[in-house]
RNA sequence: GGGUGAGUGGCAGAGUGGUCAAUUGCACCUGACUGUAAAUCAGGCGUCCUUGUGGCUACGGUGGUUCGAAUCCAUCCUCACCCA
């Protein structure tokens, strides 16, 4: 990769729910079946802390078992609870704890007691980070909300605290707001794939005729190198002819709109203004319908 | 000049008497996308409106056969290939 900046790597555990088709959970691990020869594969917690040891990077995950929404309160605590003892099997499994951080992951689902339960016996664990897992697997905002606020308080302040699986610039902001430290997303670069930018005005699908002959940037307050030198009607060229340059320079600007707005977020923290500065962006950008 | 084959919606290409406003692919338009199975996926795509088991116009042109024609016949036009 060349990359000489921090890196993460995921464990697998969101793979297992969203293909959810191909696998079997066990209490030993579980067994995935390829979509590309149909081969199989075991992932149990001490094989994916090979795994993410091997592949060297800053912070790993460990293993777990992410809950669909809607679970009824059985299945989720089981889960829940599996995940934890799976936690306690990564921790005696990696090594490489100097050079790595080995990353803990609450599930609960949307049960509080549940996920009081699980930052508890993560906490007794004593891992260098927290994130919580399993939201934003397709529940409605207000839900979202109401969980994350539950949450993020009871994770420990001297530690980073990580929401996974985040996403749109309106959910970044309550992440903020409840105290989250970091979060990971695929959508700013998947929908730069699909065409798509955020901007400070909203989302613009740029592939869309409508922008045709645009001569402006993507967004005129952004400093990134696509919105200095290339226009909306060149990128939307490049997209309709499926150049690959089209998606990339997509996918540098909506990297840097989400660094920028983490920018933006870290410096209203500093001036306890980050309520007004949701508020104002709200009507700018719009926000995540339900 | 002679022979053979072919002309279908923006393009390619199915269909060869009724179930055809016409399969499919591309292109085009719109939408979705939240710990990446994603350069993916979904819907729309003749035209009009009072949006309906609706009207109109359409398969090179014209004329015909038939209850009914993109489909059969005649003729004209155009294109491709072969022979002179």
């Amino acid at each position: 990769m060349n990359w000489d900046r921090p890196i993460l790597t995921d464990c697998g555990g969101f793979q297992v729910f969203s293909l959810s088709d191909l696998r079997t959970i066990t209490e030993e691990g579980v067994e995935f079946k390829s979509h590309l020869d149909g081969s199989k594969h075991f992932f149990s917690p001490e094989k994916v802390m090979e795994i993410e040891e091997a592949l060297g990077a800053d912070i790993i995950m460990s293993f777990d078992e992410c809950c669909p929404y809607p679970s009824t309160y059985e299945y989720t605590k089981n889960s829940m609870e599996r995940t934890t003892r799976w936690a306690v099997r990564c921790k005696e499994a990696h090594k490489n704890t100097e050079e790595q951080a080995l990353f803990g992951i609450i599930q609960g689902g949307f049960y509080e007691d549940l996920r009081k339960k699980s930052v508890e016996d993560l906490i007794k664990l004593d891992f260098p980070g927290y994130a919580i897992g399993g939201i934003s697997v397709g529940e409605p905002k207000e839900e979202f909300i109401k969980i994350l606020n539950f949450t993020a308080p009871l994770m420990p302040k001297n530690k980073p605290r990580y929401l996974m699986g985040v996403g749109t610039p309106d959910y970044l902001i309550e992440a903020a707001i409840a105290g989250i430290d970091m979060c990971d997303c695929v959508l700013p670069t998947r929908i730069a794939r699909n065409g798509t930018a955020m901007t400070w005005n909203g989302k613009v699908v740029v592939r869309n005729a409508t922008y045709e002959r645009d001569w402006g940037p993507l967004d005129k307050e952004c400093d990134c190198y696509t919105c200095k030198n290339y226009s909306r009607a060149y990128i939307r060229h490049l997209i309709k002819v499926n150049e690959i340059l089209g998606v990339r320079l997509l996918s540098i600007h909506n990297l840097r709109f989400l660094t920028k707005l983490m920018e933006r977020v870290r410096i209203e923290i500093e001036r306890d203004n980050l309520l007004n500065f949701k508020k104002d962006f709200y009507k700018k950008y719009g926000y995540t319908k339900e």
